[in-house]
DNA sequence: CTGAAAGCGCTAACAC
DNA sequence: GTGTTAGCGCTTTCAG
């Protein structure tokens, strides 16, 4: 009974440690820790003991070095605390476990030319056996990917950055949920609605800006010149004390809540009303949206269900190398009606069509 | 000049690859990787454009099993969107790459008995090298770490969960936080301040709530009774609604921004003016912050610099493991006064003394 | 300064 | 059902 190989203490027990206190082979341990089947319920319980007793927990290290597979999805984020990238971290973060894969996580570094490349490329360095790119912002150079992406990759809240094997992309609902918006606004009799943009880096900015464009075209509205903000609601109060001179507006469709928020506060200090003299609309549906002053009118975000959808096509994706991707499943858009949007101040009628073509 | 093991394509070239290119031992490789000392230029640059020209990337699982580190730092994380967490994360993020290290997240799952011991565990599982607790909050039963933690840890905003070898901490911050947000109020005239707590479970809750307290006491105010929130803004609305009603109340101090624009919201419904009849002050400073009706004075939150320094500390115990510590460097607390705050609106007498102890 | 040999702890392929 | 034999691609000794 005396063990053959009994370890000097701190070193951590191995399989074969664990192996030789049930009395079994080494690799009887490893079917038992990878719940293989064709093991018998007996030895598998005193396997279980066994490993219990010693502490016993298996080297991830040595695991991805025989295998090839490490069980571990990166991401590669923005590096920002701003609501949506840092929600939807988060919703991968929540999803991930259950899938059984770790996670890993790289910012692209603000600044930084190599970007989202420089970021895939540590990750492919470390190891992982799929890729999760959130939110997306175009590079300064046109910085391609030249490196091999030979895993799955899933890119949230924009189309692929880069050529890759196998891409598959969740979250690509900015343009109905800006048709949503602008549609909203034009019902409630607006002759038309002005827009305050994301940075034009941003891909949900753009997609957001397409949206309302091609709403206003669909009814015939006029467009008024588009307002660049930059996310922050410093850049909404800016936009807001310029829109605040100019009676012909009458409706405003902020890219996001933030902005949305800035923008209010520079017209309620210019002395406009909101909304009965001018309705506001945000995005994002932060959680101060319905207890600021107006409550705003917005659209939630399904980032929950979007990182959900992305993960598990993910990781089908990963799994099944070569069956055919899941498609994906758009969520539907979540408009929440408070009280930053009213008919416009005067013009009851709804509309004087053909303004524009 | 033959090759003595041409792999076939299609698998990664390895470190023996690039030295039989080279023309040197796969050792001498291994050295030019790590960047040890005793490589001659001259070697060092051949091995360099071999691997280069292979496009050769370290196998991190074979390094880690071959020397027991990982090179890679766990954060456990609490998996919610709120400001403080989800910043916390971000500067730890942004952080970590200038250490060297890589980053694994695991979340505590809400709902799980397990929490953060089950977090460390899988991260340990995983394989780091060192482990970030982020925010931990408190358990619902006591379930202490069985597990032995042998990883330098670092916990930010709370004190350590459990007992490990090698435990710094980071960012416990909110006891001065609370203190200046006190006196600023007291100094403003305010005979008393009221405060709305975060939930009791997270340290930072109750450091707030000790720092309040213990700065009416030092001031020699009565403690009024304390109202609990939970962080959100509807939590602050709630709290408002009831406030309201109470006319001795003329400042009250909300453990978060979020809970103080809802509370905002509520009392302003009731047609208190904010700061005329009641002051507000928030923590936090998020990003609308200063753009709610009225601008909200607060403190902001130096998460970067927690995570820079507590990084840098843990990274110090990671390497160093015999050396000292490096001692914690709180960063100044920072309140930013702004519209929510003014003096109560009739007693301009500042105090009468003796209330309570 | 450079190289040879050994082995980290596991899984893969195949025997029994 | 279970065991045996080879490596996975590095780092670690220890020689030179």
């Amino acid at each position: 009974m005396a063990r053959l190989t009994s370890r000097s203490t701190g070193t951590a027990p191995r399989s074969l440690d664990v192996a030789q206190l049930a009395g079994v082979s080494q690799k009887t341990v490893s079917r038992v820790m990878n719940g293989e089947q064709y093991v018998s319920d007996g030895v598998r319980r005193r396997v279980l003991e066994a490993a219990e007793e010693l502490g016993y927990r298996l080297n991830h290290a040595a695991r991805a070095l025989a295998s090839g597979r490490t069980r571990s999805i990166g991401v590669v984020t923005l590096g920002t605390a701003l609501y949506g990238p840092a929600s939807l971290l988060m919703g991968v973060e929540r999803t991930v476990r259950d899938t059984g894969y770790a996670l890993r996580v790289v910012n692209t570094m603000e600044g930084d030319a190599s970007g989202v490349a420089g970021a895939v490329d540590s990750l492919l360095d470390q190891g992982v056996d799929g890729i999760v790119i959130s939110e997306p912002i175009d590079e300064d150079d046109g910085a391609d990917l030249s490196v091999r992406v030979d895993v799955p990759v899933l890119v949230l809240g924009a189309p692929p950055p880069f050529a890759a094997s196998r891409v598959v992309t969740a979250g690509l609902v900015s343009h109905q949920q800006a048709r949503a918006v602008t549609e909203h606004l034009l019902e409630l009799g607006h002759p038309t609605v002005h827009h305050l943009a994301g940075p034009r880096r941003w891909f949900a900015a753009r997609d957001r800006l397409e949206g309302w464009r091609a709403t206003l075209a669909a009814h015939g509205r006029r467009e008024p010149p588009v307002i660049m903000g930059d996310w922050s609601p410093a850049s909404g109060y800016a936009a807001g004390s310029r829109l605040a001179d100019d009676d012909s507006v009458t409706a405003v469709f902020a890219a996001n809540d933030d902005m949305a928020i800035g923008l209010i506060r520079a017209l309620l200090e210019a002395g406009r009303r909101v909304p009965e003299d001018i309705s506001v609309v945000g995005l994002d549906d932060v959680s101060v949206a319905a207890y600021v002053s107006p409550p705003l009118t917005t659209v939630r975000q399904p980032f929950e269900a979007t990182a959900q959808d992305g993960l598990k096509r993910l990781v089908h994706a990963i799994e099944n190398p070569d069956a055919d991707p899941i498609p994906e499943q758009d969520p539907p858009v979540d408009l929440v009606v408070r009280a930053s949007t009213a008919p416009p101040p005067c013009r009851t009628t709804p509309e004087s069509r053909r303004t524009t073509a």
